[in-house]
DNA sequence: ACAGCCATGTAACTTGTTACATGATTTT
DNA sequence: AAAATCATGTAACAAGTTACATGGCTGT
């Protein structure tokens, strides 16, 4: 039971943006990812290979042959001009905000009612999880850089927003137990 | 460019838990999984029934035979040992929170300083986008039912959470420009 | 007869994850 | 000589999406 995504965050044409903007091979291109976009969770190397093997058979990037440096050979790629038109308008579109109407917590509050659990508790360790979190975070943010602080400030924010609806969830429990045994 | 996952819900086992509570067979099993968790966008027959097929391969379901029902023969599923434990861990584990440090528009708004764009343009698009389905959502609670007006407000935080954050690094953004062109 | 719902699946494809495999160069 | 870092990949697997294929039963 693995492979379960916990954002969608599309590293493709986020890699494919890398390249654009001055990156050259794909080694450089898993530390500037992890430095902009993850320094939590790096990128696994074999992801970005296998991706920027997906890239050049969609003809959004090329091989420009190989250079020495610090050690073996890199390959060089670049942006084709399909590859710049698939940019543009990754960037152009805003993403549909689509947190919307999934949620785990909400799934799991449902079926504890289905079968007669008490969803009460799974909300209070949820909760509990999520302030530990918060403690986390807000210590990360302390002689951070600004990028950090950003990316720390976005999960915060929506670590509150999930709190304040366990909170109004915890507070409507009784009738949505009386909606699903219905 | 498909196969971008919006969440983190994992389907397979809110398909186990659905089964847990009563449900029998995948046509059922489907529209519940509807019902409950995505009125807007339903499950594919196809994934709940390659579901099915993973959670025997798991041994987390077995099969009772067949039986006659309005249309043709239903195939009844029961949850199994492993499976009432596989499910039990997952409703006691609390999800860790990862909207963390994994942003799109984060990733967008760092490219576009990258190449040399203006991330305001991107941001005010986002906002945008985000009020106008801020006003969708809010039409949809009216003459909802709970789970739907629950499922609005998970959204509506998140969105809000998602304003707060772009204002935020509207203001910070010349910072920003100048921690990346560095 | 035909439409519409009931019911179950398969195949091809995309993306992500983990583990494995290889080898060069630089530093200690 | 050994360890760390640089550099590129493959294989197997998990999960989601779309399209396709099959066929039974019910109501008009």
């Amino acid at each position: 039971m693995y492979g379960v995504h916990t954002s969608g965050m599309d590293t493709s044409l986020t890699l494919l943006g890398l390249l654009d903007s001055g990156c050259e091979y794909g080694y450089e291109l898993k530390h500037d990812y992890d430095r902009w976009f993850s320094p939590s969770r790096p990128l696994a190397f074999g992801q970005v290979y296998a991706t920027l093997a997906r890239l050049i058979k969609n003809g959004f990037i090329e091989t420009l042959g190989t250079e020495a440096g610090c050690g073996p050979d890199r390959k060089r790629y670049a942006v084709t001009p399909a590859g710049h038109e698939r940019l543009a308008e990754w960037m152009d579109t805003p993403d549909v905000p689509g947190y919307a109407l999934q949620s785990n917590l909400f799934a799991k509050t449902v079926i504890a009612l289905l079968v007669g659990d008490e969803p009460q508790v799974l909300l209070d360790r949820q909760r509990a999880e999520h302030l530990a979190r918060m403690r986390e975070l807000t210590a990360m943010k302390r002689d951070a850089d600004l990028r950090t602080v950003l990316l720390a400030d976005h999960a915060l924010f929506h670590i509150e927003a999930d709190l304040r609806w366990i909170e109004l969830t915890s507070a409507r429990i009784d009738e949505l137990r009386a909606e699903v045994t219905r």
